[in-house]
DNA sequence: CCTAGAACCTGCGAGC
DNA sequence: TGCTCGCAGGTTCTAG
């Protein structure tokens, strides 16, 4: 599953694969592929042909590569299942090839991409004066971006009544996080997933936004070392994080740090890992704090 | 306005 | 063997 560093090891493959290269055609071969776009998948291979890509960006889970020419950016989304794969042109067709991009140079590879579960997409977007897809305006700064503002975060966190995994799954409060680095945080942080985020004090804060960073920054360490010269590597499901991970998907495997026996929780159609002795539940579950004085 | 929960989608593995 | 069902989950929409 593509969270923030999964999407980061992509952004770096199609840094050196794809950028600066120019389209040739584009083969949009499933509608829910292009869904974003809403002048539909022939305005998005049309309007795609004939111009050079840049330097691909990233924010949270959302990359896009600006169109050199013009003030767009071709938005990219890998959902659940999604891959950019830079493949030679005679590679056999994935079986669920959504969209083919063909370039006009000579190297004889081609962009694809790919989907299982069609959660994922492209589509093409004006960009802001700061070169962000107009679309995406709406998504925070993820935690590995410099300019990401700590303060503002704890702020929201106290003032909004919700739980802390919540809140770390909430895009426009922070990016980049989903359902397994959570987890991970949440352990390394013995928080519990329920916490009202108004009971958060500014170290509690601190403490949590750097074991985000830390599990982020090191599968992105290890994720680095997984692709090779023709593969863009994107497919989280094969998981080169695995072996490192301390709560997901460790339900009734002893605890790394005091051996009780992991829980699985069902949370919000998914399921939350969790030690039980480690990230104790909090004592008033749901209950609402008063809210004037 | 805010929060919670459902819907979207497909393949896989467990259970019968 | 072949069927059903639960599960995986990021984002967006809707209901309350």
């Amino acid at each position: 599953m593509p969270e923030l560093p999964e999407v980061e090891v992509v952004r770096r493959g199609l840094t050196r694969w794809v950028a600066h290269r120019t389209v040739a055609a584009v083969e949009v071969l499933h509608p829910r592929a292009v869904r974003r776009h809403l002048a539909g998948g022939e305005n998005f291979a049309q309007r795609l042909a004939g111009h050079r890509l840049g330097a691909p960006a990233r924010r949270g889970k959302y990359l896009w590569l600006p169109l050199e020419d013009t003030d767009e950016a071709v938005l990219a989304h890998l959902g659940m299942s999604g891959q950019l794969l830079v493949q030679p042109h005679e590679a056999p067709t994935e079986k669920h090839l959504r969209i083919r991009v063909r370039f006009e140079d000579a190297l004889g590879t081609e962009l694809r991409f790919v989907d299982q579960r069609t959660f994922g997409g492209l589509s093409l977007h004006d960009t802001t004066p700061d070169g962000l897809p107009d679309v995406i305006a709406h998504i925070a700064r993820d935690p590995l971006d410099p300019l990401f503002d700590e303060e503002a975060f704890h702020r929201a966190l106290r003032r909004k009544r919700t739980t802390v995994k919540r809140a770390l799954l909430d895009q426009s409060l922070i990016s980049g996080v989903g359902n397994i680095y959570a987890d991970e945080a949440l352990w390394r942080s013995r928080l519990h997933y329920e916490r009202p985020t108004a009971t958060l004090t500014r170290p509690r804060t601190t403490e949590l936004l750097g074991h985000v960073r830390d599990v982020m920054n090191a599968a992105l360490a290890v994720g680095g070392t997984s692709f090779d010269s023709l593969y863009v590597n994107v497919n989280g499901e094969s998981g080169y994080f695995d072996r490192s991970l301390d709560a997901y998907g460790r339900e009734d495997l002893p605890c790394r740090r005091c051996g009780t026996p992991m829980r699985r929780r069902p949370w919000m159609n998914r399921s939350s890992y969790f030690c039980p002795k480690c990230q104790p539940a909090p004592r008033v579950t749901g209950a609402p704090a008063p809210k004037s004085p």
